[in-house]
DNA sequence: TCCAACCGCTTGCAATGTGCAAGCGGTCTG
DNA sequence: CAGACCGCTTGCACATTGCAAGCGGTTGGA
């Protein structure tokens, strides 16, 4: 474990922690697609992370305090990996992150819903997005609206229609 | 050029593009160290670059349209890199980047200034910032309140005062 | 009790990305 | 016309990534 960086610029932080193809995608589907198991990570992704990738980063982000990992009760194997607060304030990260895309790349109509939504929305909808992932991950108190289920309907409403004929 | 993405999510598709440890700290660079010629990208990174990491950031920036290079005057010999709209609208992403580091990584002082006040500027802030960098390097209106100016001069007078005697 | 399916995760290997140092041809300056 | 500087390339060692297969342990059904 090197403790040596780059500089200390924040961006240049950041970077070093965050900066590869894969780990912010595990976080968002840890966030969005409440994937909390390897194998829920490795098969459900969009993207199709390899197993080794995904061991990988699921290591370092443990290690830098990203996540935690939990026992499944009434599955003995193996864990629960879960959001820590500091993963949780990199929802606006990946917010400003999925509004460039879906502006400047070229983005598919049914992943984008929740993008759009997450920029509509603004800081008010991250607040209280933030504040469900606390409840769900670090056992917060309850959130009053549902922002998640309403991001996850909204996606699957745009799945349906776009699996629906005509 | 392979045009396969490996989803149309946008976040991934941000990081397909910039998910690595240098583009965003060579648009930073550009953005706020106004470092536009090669040289001074490659010798006054605080992260140090390595000149052919460098060199092959600049054009894979320069095919993905987030810069353009145009020759200097009077220095016939090479370009002056230039951020172009969509570069320019990857401020917020920095500035939320910046943001995170600030607060959950081990960052300096004196290279969290500019961050910070871009925090606290909110996305007032931020449109100002994005006014003027389209002035400087589109050749937009000529903004009337200088935002950058005010991040360089706070960031400079924090390292005045850290050289200075306590 | 056995066995097949599944679990998280590792291993081998080739391809690509990164870091470091040196070098290349062209240009500017004295 | 020589030496310093310019943007950028090259060579090479090492780390990271992507792909496919495999490993030991657990689970669940016959």
């Amino acid at each position: 474990m090197s403790e040596t960086h780059r500089s200390g610029c924040p961006i240049n932080l950041t970077l070093e922690l965050l900066g590869d193809r894969w780990s912010l995608i595990v976080i968002r589907d840890i966030m969005f697609g409440d994937r909390r198991r390897y194998r829920e990570l490795l098969m459900r992704s969009e993207e199709g992370i390899a197993s080794n990738v995904l061991a990988d980063r699921l290591k370092r982000l443990l290690a830098a305090g990203l996540l935690t990992k939990a026992r499944d009760p009434g599955h003995r194997q193996s864990g629960l990996y879960t959001l820590t607060e500091p993963a949780i304030q990199l929802l606006p990260v990946l917010a400003q992150m999925g509004a460039w895309g879906r502006r400047h790349a070229p983005a598919s109509r049914e992943l984008s819903i929740r993008a759009q939504l997450l920029e509509e929305g603004g800081p008010a909808m991250w607040e209280a997005v933030m504040t469900e992932l606390r409840a769900a991950h670090l056992g917060g108190p309850p959130a009053k609206t549902s922002a998640l289920l309403q991001l996850q309907a909204a996606f699957e409403a745009i799945m349906a229609e776009g699996a629906a004929p005509g």
